[in-house]
RNA sequence: CGGGGAGUGGCGCAGUCUGGUAGCGCACUCGGCUGGGGGCCGAGCGGUCGCAGGUUCAAAUCCUGUCUCCCCGACCA
């Protein structure tokens, strides 16, 4: 059923107000979702076309690589989460059933599968194995923003992998790397694969597969044979103007000036050439004092993966007590350890004094206080990537990641078999998640343009929009009817604007859904004894003979090269 | 979790400060005109003003509580 007067495709001249992604605005005025709730969407039935059209390419590509599908509950009991010590992961949804049995809504599947391969899975024979669903998944999250970008419910297409050792795991991931590449490219969606972390997932690497977009709530950092999470990413820092170095440190009166702009500001130095100083507390080993270059920003997740443990910042009152006022802390004299930023390489800086309205100027690292030193900054548009190249730093949306999980759950919950010899050995795990919701949003924020979606062929709910100007009785309706029929003959996917409305709504509705081809039949048109195609994301808008207008017509889809 | 904003007809909003008959545009229904980029005329339908309690002769408006939604930040497979 595609006729338009029948079709359940409620569009809207105006955004809703509260709208900021141009995927939100659009998919709510394409009609292509509606809002249930905080972070709750239902698809209409367009929507619900583009998704399962994208599940389609992903079950395909998984096919292809010996991936099975499958289909594990969402509800769950708690106990194998507890066991892998997710249990208190504060966006997991819990639940109690009637008798009172902890539950939970499973935000991915680790445990559920894991659990069943832990029973199925004895020899090394049946290894390896891979496993796919594609199921709803729930999370509590803080914020859902952007419509469709970050939700508590959505559909996840989540893999899993299962090998006898890290070498099988290598494979799997690279097989799976090389699906979500096919996949994505089907999808008409630019790309780039960056290093992440490893996150509440666990395991021993990630990459991530992030698709470059102004609602993008990533940041990633390219460079010409380099891409990275900026959670991650490392580089080489643009060098900092510094002061002529002095024998010892010399105090300096800095009364009331706290912060890094006042103190470069007032001693009319760059802020680079000034040392931010950060106490934190360590989980399991007290404060430590984190020094990045005044210009820098600490980076939480290098720091946290750098020290192997958990931190968060030290109190106004432990500050105190440990080394002075803050707004003048500095690393000299201070007895607790030092992490140093590798940034931080010159040899005259200035720092606080650890005590009030005083700064130390000509301070030199190694020579004036020991630390030890690490990479924990945030990397900069500007900087220098390890191939060389220059960083450029780009909002993106995560549309996939892959994870080495190794033996993070298959440890927990008893994952293992026997191999050659006899031996029990833990089985090595891998995990994929995609999902075809953000790619159906990233398609959208990189192709629209001011009057709408722009699909590309494989994700349009329809390949044609047949606009019919005329009403409904009258002779040209006949012409649009035949076409129709004729498009629908030869297997078009054909959107019908048989509604009586004006030729502005239609025209303009036609925009917003974005097919990748418009068919206008109008008395203009008809006169002339032509249909006027045009493609969506060209403009490009030939005229095509009435008579073999379909035929014609499907010949045009071919040509268009997304 | 911290900060900010908003709940009035399907959508977008005004009215709230200064309490007194709930309004506008769009949409929708009916009739007519119009028919190539959201057209025009006329007549209509539709709202316990998020919810609960309080103050008052009288509450959309004042007070208290509560729920929901949005934005910025934190967090985020």
């Amino acid at each position: 059923m595609s006729r338009q007067s029948q079709t359940f495709i409620p569009t809207l001249k105006d955004a809703p107000a509260d709208a900021e992604a141009i995927s939100h605005k659009l998919m709510v005025r394409a009609g292509l979702i509606r809002q249930l709730g905080a972070g709750l969407w239902t698809y209409l039935p367009a929507g619900w076309r583009v998704q399962r059209k994208v599940e389609a390419i992903i079950r395909e590509e998984m096919e292809a690589i010996g991936c099975q599908e499958m289909l594990m509950p969402l509800l769950q009991p708690a106990e194998n989460w507890e066991k892998t010590g997710r249990y208190a992961i504060p966006e997991l949804f819990k639940l109690e059933d009637r008798k009172g049995s902890p539950m939970v809504l499973a935000l991915t599947h680790e445990e559920a599968i894991t659990y069943h391969v832990a029973r199925e899975v004895r020899s090394y024979r049946d290894l390896p194995l891979m496993l796919f669903q594609i199921q709803t998944k729930e999370r509590d999250e803080g914020r859902p923003r952007a419509g469709v970008l970050r939700t508590r419910e959505f559909t996840m297409k989540d893999a899993y992998s299962f090998d006898r050792d890290e070498e099988g795991l290598a494979r799997s991931y690279e097989a799976q790397a090389g699906a979500y590449e096919r996949i994505l490219d089907r999808c008409e969606v630019r790309w780039y694969k960056v290093e992440s972390d490893v996150g509440m997932m666990g395991g021993s690497g990630a990459d991530e597969f992030m698709a470059p977009c102004p609602a993008g709530e990533d940041e990633v950092a390219l460079a010409p044979g380099y891409a990275a999470n900026v959670e991650v990413a490392s580089a080489t820092a643009q060098s900092a103007e510094l002061p002529p170095p002095l024998p010892a440190p010399e105090r300096i009166e800095t009364p009331g000036l706290t912060t890094v702009e006042q103190v470069s500001g007032s001693l009319g130095l760059a802020p680079g050439a000034l040392i931010k100083a950060l106490p934190v507390i360590v989980e399991g080993r007290g404060m430590v004092l984190v020094l990045v270059r005044g210009d820098h920003r600490l980076n939480e997740i290098k720091l946290r993966n750098a020290l192997g443990a958990g931190f968060r910042p030290a109190g106004v009152e432990e500050i105190g007590a440990e080394l002075g006022p803050v707004g003048y802390i500095g690393p000299v004299g201070a007895r607790i350890p030092v992490v140093k930023d590798a940034a931080i390489a010159g040899d005259s800086y200035v720092c606080g004094a650890n005590e009030s309205d005083a700064h130390l100027r000509g301070v030199q690292p190694g020579r004036d206080f020991e630390s030890e030193e690490l990479d924990v900054r945030v990397v900069e548009a500007g900087d220098t990537a390890p191939g060389g190249g220059t960083i450029a730093i780009e909002p993106a949306i995560e549309v996939g990641n892959i994870f080495k999980l190794g033996s993070r759950y298959s440890d927990p919950l008893g994952a293992s078999y026997l191999d050659e010899s006899g031996v029990e050995q833990a089985i090595v795990m891998g995990s994929y998640g995609i999902g075809p919701a953000r790619i159906v949003a990233a398609s959208i924020e990189q192709r629209a343009d001011e009057h709408g979606i722009v699909w590309p062929r494989a994700l349009a709910p329809w390949q044609v929009h047949l606009v019919s100007l005329s009403k409904p009785g009258e002779p040209e309706r006949e012409a649009a009817d035949k076409i129709y029929d004729a498009l629908r003959a030869a297997g078009a996917e054909v959107l019908y604007d048989d509604r009586d409305v004006g030729p502005g709504n239609k025209l303009n509705d036609s925009d917003l859904i974005g097919c990748p081809l418009r068919l206008v039949v109008g008395r203009r048109g008809l006169a002339k004894g032509v249909v006027e195609a045009t493609e969506r994301r060209s403009g490009s808008a030939p005229e095509l003979p009435v008579e073999d207008a379909a035929e014609r017509a499907i010949a045009l889809l071919d040509g268009l090269d997304v």
